[in-house]
Parts: C-alpha cells; structure tokens; sequence
DNA sequence: CCATGTGAAGGTATTCACAGCC
DNA sequence: GGCTGTGAATACCTTCACATGG
C-alpha cells in the first residue's frame, strides 16, 4: 500500500514524528529505529511502523529509518515544502502571543502577515510582523499567502472566516469556541482551548 | 445502557454540547431538539442522540431535550460542578493570553493562581491574578487546585510537570511542544498549537 | 540477528434505519 | 407528525505476530 490513502489519524501523528526526528538529527544521528522514535515521541514503535508503511518504504530492516530523507517525505506529504506563510486575524491577547510563539518554526512555518480592526494597533510592530488593517485580507492571495490563523472575538468569527474565504484563503485555524462555515473546497481546523481544559476533569481520579 | 462507559470521542464532543445548549439557554428556551442542537453546534444530529444515549433517557420523543436538565447532567458527566479552580505555571507571552481568556468561564473553569520563576513578574497581577513563585505550587492541594496549565519552554516542561504531580495535581493541560511523562493516575492532555497548523496544509486544496 | 513492513484480528466509533413514544 | 433511543451495519483505527530482507 503506498501513498494511496493516508489515515486522519496518522495525518495528525505526522507532525509529532517530525518533531521528533528533527531532534534526533539535531542530535547528529542519521538513522533512527521505530522503537527509539518510539521512546522519544511517546507513541509505540508498531503505531509508528504501521503510520510510516502507508507512504512506502524507507527503514532498512536491521539498520532503521533515514532520518533526512524521512522527515522531507513528512514534510512533502504534508505540504510544508509548499505551504509556509500564514496570517493572523485579530491581535489581541492570544493573537499577540501566536506572533511571539517560536513553535511553528519547527515545521517550517511563519506567521508573515498581522491583520486588525483596531486603529490604535495598526501600523505596530509585534514579534517582526506590522499589524495592518483587516481590509488587507482581500490581497493575501497576490503575497502568497493561504493559511490563515483566526483569533478574533467569537461573534466577528464567521464573518472574519467569510472574509478570508472570499480573499481565496484556502485552510483556517480557527481559535474562536464557535462553529464556522465555509465551503468545502477550504480546510478549517477548530481549536477551542478552553474544551481541552474541560474535558480533563473527567478523566481525573476521584478522590 | 446506561452510564456505564462513555466513549472517549462522545466525551470530547460534550463541551461543544454544553456549549450549545448554555448558548440556546440564553436565548430563553427550555428545550432543544438533536436537529436545532445539531445546526448550531456542528455535529450531526444521530450522533448527537448517540451521544446522549451512553447516559440515560434526557429527551422528550416528539419535544426534545430539557436544556437545564441535559446541561447539568454533561456537567456533572465531566465532573466540572467539582474542579472548578485551574492554576496556570509559566506566565509568559502564551501564559498571560490564556490568564486573560475569557472562554473558560463557560465551563465554569477559572484560572486563580499563576506561577513564575522570574523576579521581575512574581508579585505583579495579570487579569486579577498575582503570581507567584513557583515554589507555591507544593501547597497547591491545600488550598483546592488539583488542576494546572502549563506554558513553560519545552525544556523546563517536564520538570514542571515532575513538581506539579509530587504537589499532587490530578490533571494537567500541556502547551509544551513534547512528549511529557506523568504516573498513571495523572492525566496528561497535551495541545501543540504548531502541531494543528501543520496539518492544516495536508488538507489543503493543491491547486 | 535485528528491525522493517504488513496481513489478519480485534476493538472502537460512526452511520443508518426504524421501532416506540409524546 | 415529530423526535428520541438504539440495535445492526459499516467504516475506521489499533494491535498483534510473523514473514521478509539487509
């Protein structure tokens, strides 16, 4: 079975495997074995065998996996050799942080555009990134840009994912607790983090 | 079937139903069918129903279901009328967005204690909340906190964690980019906000 | 020998379709 | 007529065990 469908649930595992080996390359290895992977990423070895056998081979039985020409197959399969800009709406709290957050360089991307409605930001500079006013959104697509970051207020939600659409952005995540629309043809990713937190409960013993 | 055993994507999805029903609550109705329930939160009514089967009878054939009633009893489900107090570690850029967050509040969660380790932050207050040196996680428990965020540097991310569960913290929300050891009886929820971006490309339209 | 890659088995979650109740 | 609750069917994902290859 190569490259034919990958499962959701390895797609979302891939980005912990790159973390991963990245480290261990960083560590000046060159190959590295599902079961040491396996112990730095907290995921079992044949999880990680299984994952890696959807997009073909690269381990060499006896020896381990190519890290360099691993980790570029990740990155292809996951379009990070395509797509690495993105932009942020809405420069609040949690958008001021995403500038200043160093994480998303390890898979290649960079937060390059700022956009705001409030006219006391605008024209500021954050982390690098010069907050512009939100009419800016419609020209993303002429700077190369597809990936957007929505951090506004829940109720301007829908209609700041309404606007990125029409701009031709074509993936969203999406930091507002709230449904949004959008047609198919555009990826968005809803991330609530304050429903992470509440499910914890749940699983805490009782006592 | 009732009670027994909740499926761990039914408990993921109970938030966003709470979040539904409080939002239906607001606008002054008393009941809600699966079909308005489904529409405004994004979840096809079937597996609403599902979902709701796994913890007993809440609906009315013909009439739906009791907001107050369903909400109290997902609440009581997560266990959110019992942990209601989180402490956050590591008060930087991301730290003091999450400190100013309003959406815990609709989970009835609420953030009253920060921690740092650096002097020029220890004592200031952020969104109401003074923090403290890190020190003051060991009496965490006496003072009813068995819940912790935590926003340090990767690096410093499993010590934190080692202090926070010899303190005795139940359950932990992980914004550190890695993989984080914790005993069994700990649960450890990680959130690589990277990590979601980066598998946004994959779903991406080529063209 | 050691580590990969993969069929097969087992488990979990989603989707359907409809009986039963208001 | 409208809507719930749920067995049954289906799809998906994980886990195992081992044949295969360097």
């Amino acid at each position: 079975m190569r490259y034919h469908k990958i499962p959701d649930e390895t797609v979302r595992r891939l980005p912990i495997y790159l973390r991963g080996l990245m480290f261990s390359a960083e560590k000046g290895n060159e190959h590295i074995s599902s079961q040491s992977l396996a112990a730095s990423v907290g995921v079992h070895s044949w999880q990680i065998r299984k994952d890696f056998s959807y997009f073909g081979d690269f381990g060499t039985p006896g020896v381990g996996y190519n890290i360099g020409k691993l980790a570029r197959e990740i990155q292809k399969i996951l379009r990070l050799d395509v797509i690495k800009r993105a932009a942020l709406v809405g420069v609040g709290d949690l958008g001021s942080a995403l500038l200043a957050y160093p994480g998303f360089g390890a898979y290649g991307l960079d937060i390059v555009a700022a956009f705001d409605i409030d006219p006391q930001k605008i024209g500021r500079t954050i982390s690098g990134v010069e907050i512009e006013d939100v009419s800016g959104i419609d020209s993303l697509v002429q700077r190369s840009i597809f990936l957007a970051i929505v951090a506004v207020p829940r109720q301007v939600a829908q209609q700041t994912v309404d606007r990125l659409v029409a701009a031709g952005i074509k993936g969203v995540l999406n930091f507002a607790p709230c449904k949004v629309e959008a047609p198919k043809r555009v990826k968005v990713i809803t991330l609530d983090i304050a429903m992470e937190l509440a499910r914890l409960p749940y699983y805490m013993p009782v006592s």
